[in-house]
DNA sequence: GTTGAGCGTT
């Protein structure tokens, strides 16, 4: 399944979404989002992983504190592909 | 600080 996970620290990485994830089961790909015009860090990112691995990651880690901040953790919803342009 | 891309014109 395909995970969001916002409000993360901007010094938070990928390999960290894949260890912290990889608690719950196996991660098949973890990925945190940049800003593709400026390489600043956006605070969100996303993990994929197996439905039932990534279900019990979401009921742990969403809303739980991680660095201080408040983690909110969600089922991703679909990338629009190529659309309007943001 | 909240739902991904990059390439350049399918």
């Amino acid at each position: 399944m395909n995970i969001y996970v916002g409000n993360l620290p901007f010094n938070t990485t990928a390999a960290d979404l894949e260890t912290l994830f990889g608690e719950y089961g196996p991660v098949d790909s973890a990925a945190i989002i940049n800003d593709r015009e400026t390489g600043r860090s956006r605070g969100f990112g996303f993990v994929e992983m197996s439905n039932d691995a990534g279900t019990r990651a979401i009921e742990e880690l969403d809303g739980k504190d991680y660095n201080g901040r408040n983690l909110k953790v969600n089922e991703a919803r679909p990338r629009e592909e190529r659309g309007p342009r943001r």
